[in-house]
DNA sequence: CGCCGTATTGAAACACCTCAATGCAGGTGG
DNA sequence: CCACCTGCATTGAGGTGTTTCAATACGGCG
């Protein structure tokens, strides 16, 4: 079936059984547009593949300021939690189809098969070293940086038209949040960028890279 | 023996007769102050319980630039990967002890004793969650207020004289690179909070808490 | 007591933010 | 089909917070 290369990295090794139970139990939900699969503090029903769309991760304070904690694209799993409640919520920017697991069955067959369980802790490995990777942006890099940052990440998930083409499903201010700055310092470091001829602006967003070196240079993280 | 206290996230739950085969593998490293454990991009060879000291995790890019992670101690698990190779340096900041497992048989353990994968997994999520909101400080909060948020860190870590008494046992700019600042702005910063009377001055690396509310406000970051 | 590394303080430059106006694009209704 | 409306993005001007660079103060240790 098609859907199961979404769910390579979750089911890698698992044996068919395991999966089929598993795909039985769940639910497929369709979010239109900029709409919320759950929100802060909600009880952790279930896990969740992204099989279609866009999503941002966000956590917000008393105080009302938001940040985001990441953008998801298809195949990603979301809804990782070491509490019975989620720290952050999830909301659609495209729309999305996701696919619920209930967790009571994921955590029973997460017990029963190792192989599960160790898909999970790998995938929470690289969600924690995105997360060192955003602290590193955020504590270290001056505006123009950052968004060569986020421009990278999305690059890298290769899901562009084409391969210097990267698309910005996310408005300005959302790119903002993720980034710790304001609106206004994104987008006039995009203009920066486009002045200094490292990028050319197809669309609102979208924006095609011409000097792949300085958006890798500027956005790097680990250094090497 | 009293090193279990230090232990008891890590081996909740895990039989006895596996704990003793661990502790029967594991060497105590002495570490002088400002010595590194190990570096990033080295070999993991092994996982790591700290016993006495502070130490801090660091990052540093290719241009030089150092992010501090976190600040670790007694009974903090370290060493965590999803890699064969560390993604961040160690280095203690006072002189420590540092309980050494060697990563093959810590593996082969794990793989053994579910309850000791769910203990790893477990840290694995708090240290996450410390991550997002390192994220969240950096990315939303002002100078003063990141100060707060890193006494609050250390107040509730417990390991004080008193109770409203907080230890820094790093310089001002290990907290700087930890809080993406420079020196000066901690240093500025901290004057405020004493001008301000949230604060009280004991000695440069001490100071003492005199109005818990505005420092819990002010750091907060998980919004309740 | 004097030295050396760390911390503080000051002044000026700079980056980023705030507030406000304008521009642009997609969608709706006349 | 065009005009308008609305929300998002851009641009500008001015203010604030943070950094930078440099000088001074502090504190632990020989």
């Amino acid at each position: 079936m098609a859907l199961a290369a979404y769910y390579k990295r979750l089911f890698a090794d698992v044996p068919e059984a395991i999966v089929s139970e598993l795909e039985q139990v769940s639910v497929l939900r369709s979010l239109p547009p900029h709409s919320y699969l759950f929100d802060q503090y909600s009880t952790a029903r279930g896990v969740y593949v992204l099989e279609e769309g866009v999503i941002m991760i966000e956590r917000s304070s008393a105080a009302g300021r938001r940040q985001i904690l990441g953008f998801s694209y298809p195949g990603d799993f979301i809804g990782l939690t070491h509490n019975d409640y989620f720290e952050y919520s999830v909301q659609s920017l495209t729309a999305a189809q996701v696919r619920e697991f209930p967790i009571s069955e994921f955590d029973r067959l997460t017990d029963q098969c190792g192989e599960l369980k160790t898909n999970v802790t790998r995938i929470g490995g690289s969600v924690f070293s995105h997360a060192l990777d955003q602290v590193f942006a955020l504590g270290q890099k001056k505006a123009h940086e950052r968004v060569c940052y986020l421009l990278q990440e999305i690059r890298n998930r290769g899901v562009g038209p084409a391969d210097d083409i990267v698309e910005l499903p996310m408005t300005r201010q959302d790119m903002a949040d993720y980034l710790g700055l304001t609106m206004e310092t994104v987008s006039r470091a995009i203009r920066r960028l486009k002045n200094d001829g490292v990028i050319q602006i197809e669309t609102h967003n979208s924006m095609r890279i011409l000097d792949t070196d300085t958006v890798s240079t500027l956005g790097s993280v680990s250094g090497n």
